[in-house]
DNA sequence: TTGAAAGCGGTACCAG
DNA sequence: CTGGTACCGCTTTCAA
């Protein structure tokens, strides 16, 4: 077994419940006694028993995090960006790739302080948990517990908005999933709606359908779509991923950007990789998000009310991949 | 506060030590009082305290993954995977994306009863735990833990000896990455050696470089290899995406498998969606690694003695994407 | 077969 | 400022 503070009290000649204030650094303890505590249980290797301490302070400074889709590539960025941020508020993370039910399980017996759920489907039954939960990109119907998600649809139209302002009449949008996908068709429905709002012409072309959100879908999606003689001036591009594959696709067929075409790609993710060009991108940026998904979790650790449903404004940051339309003539 | 075995006592008119045994399934507590405790204990919803249970029993039942690189997809099936196992074995699973060092203590104070690490390089210093640890896929060299590792090497070169005992002369490797990638390297250099050993020709378009392991890397590999007069007859591919993409890039070129080429892919997901054609490949199986990783968990809780670096052995599963090479002509 | 009681490693309160 | 002690929820002897 590990060290405890009994052997540093021991070794320090102290009694054990000084050590505890001292490792806590309360200020009842002299200086010089905290200092020589904090060498020997640092000599030691100790670490504080987390059972121990849980068991007796309710609380156990860690966030269970249930994720039961890892496969899913979208979210890994997202729960790095989320274990950092609750690490700053020193916190733990802890995350179990069960099904939400096996996993609220899993962190009620941990007594984790609180849950953050990435699900997909709504859980029918409201598991009973006695931890508080917020769920992440779950369908605000009616979500048993708060619920922070992006505004996916809102996210396109602003995209639709920006691109018919500045002269575009024909836009396209990539994205469109082959397998049910509720977020994806959350972002086509928001296409859909734009489109119709400003009165754009809505054909066979406007929607592409892809298997995937890979980089080759777009690649292919593009490619078939460039064979049109009347391509879209415009494209939008659900994922940042298909967003790669576009741009392939277009520089292979000699076409420029943003001249011949224009791009912006859903993303919430910050441009990582640099890509030939800046994309434009609308989406929420992961740091609000999981700056938001933190907010939430201390409030209801600290069992302030919150609001049911958070639902997050997109940002729309536009870049060299996008120009105004002026009919396809050259300006000057 | 969740319910506790107090409460349970209460409510079934028995003393908490009762209740105690009886949730356990002592023998110690005649039937009927047992059932009645294990009813009463479900309709109130109980949920054992972790903390106060792993407190005095010393254990957890629990195995901490660490986990820094959710990022790489690679693995996220092997941690599905062996979730699911140890949940056979009655372990819960609990996943950190904390560096090695802090994970390893976050673990720790958990009191985990064993945690596995899958680590890309190889701590300086290794990290004091009072857990037994076992690492995946770090260098065998020196690890200071016990290690479970894929024979990379030996998967390529068992490759190479079926396409050459089977007649193929020119064999080309896609999947060579332009970063610097220890796991890639080992494949490359099985590759290397089984050509050498064979004495077969190894020229510029023998080892094809890509710059990630997605499905378009392999795609454009190929496609660029095949506009070569003297494409290879067969080649190997280092991953299941880049093989998917080989594929298109094949057949998109009009060539058939295994007619003009045969291809066996490194990989070991089972094969999940099924490409057009059943691809042969070569690698550990999923669930071998699995089995092998949890045998020596459970060992290493027992505090049995394993072996410091177990290399597991790559199986050969040869399919109609392969086919003997008789130099070019019709065989009939 | 059941109950009482000790104690796991800490925290926090109270007395000195 | 330091030490003593009750107790968190549960498992595990030991007695009844």
């Amino acid at each position: 077994m590990g060290v405890t503070i009994k052997d540093i009290a021991k070794a320090a000649e102290v009694s054990y419940s000084t050590v505890s204030k001292a490792l806590r650094d309360s200020p009842l303890v002299k200086e010089p006694t905290k200092q020589k505590i904090i060498k020997i249980a640092h000599q030691l290797g100790y670490q504080p028993n987390v059972a121990a301490r849980s068991l007796v302070s309710k609380k156990s400074q860690t966030i269970g995090v249930v994720w039961p889709t890892i496969e899913r590539v979208t979210h890994s960025a997202l729960v790095t960006g989320l274990n950092k941020q609750l690490e700053e508020l020193s916190y733990t993370t802890l995350i179990s790739i069960n099904e939400m039910e096996d996993a609220i399980n899993t962190f009620n017996r941990y007594q984790v302080d609180a849950i953050v759920a990435f699900n997909e489907k709504n859980s029918r039954e409201p598991a009973k948990s006695t931890v508080p939960i917020v769920t992440y990109g779950i369908a605000h119907e009616d979500s048993p517990f708060p619920t922070v998600d992006v505004n996916r649809k809102q996210a396109i139209q602003t995209a639709v908005d920006h691109l018919a302002r500045t002269g575009h009449r024909s836009i396209s949008y990539i994205g469109d999933m082959v397998q049910e996908d509720h977020l994806q068709e959350e972002k086509v429905e928001g296409f859909r709606q734009a489109i119709k709002d400003y009165d754009l012409e809505l054909n066979s072309t406007s929607i592409i359908k892809v298997n995937d959100l890979a980089s080759y879908d777009g690649y292919e999606a593009m490619k078939e779509l460039l064979k049109k003689t009347d391509h879209p001036s415009a494209v939008i591009s659900g994922s940042h991923d298909l967003s790669k594959g576009i741009l392939r696709a277009i520089q292979e067929a000699g076409r420029s950007i943003p001249e011949d075409i224009s791009i912006i790609s859903y993303d919430n993710i910050p441009a990582t990789e640099d890509l030939e060009l800046p994309l434009s991108t609308v989406g929420v940026p992961l740091s609000t998000i999981t700056e938001k998904l933190s907010e939430i979790l201390i409030a209801l650790i600290n069992e302030e009310t919150v609001e049911q449903s958070i639902y997050l404004k997109p940002e729309l940051n536009i870049t060299q991949s996008c120009k105004a339309w002026n009919g396809g003539e050259t300006n000057e």
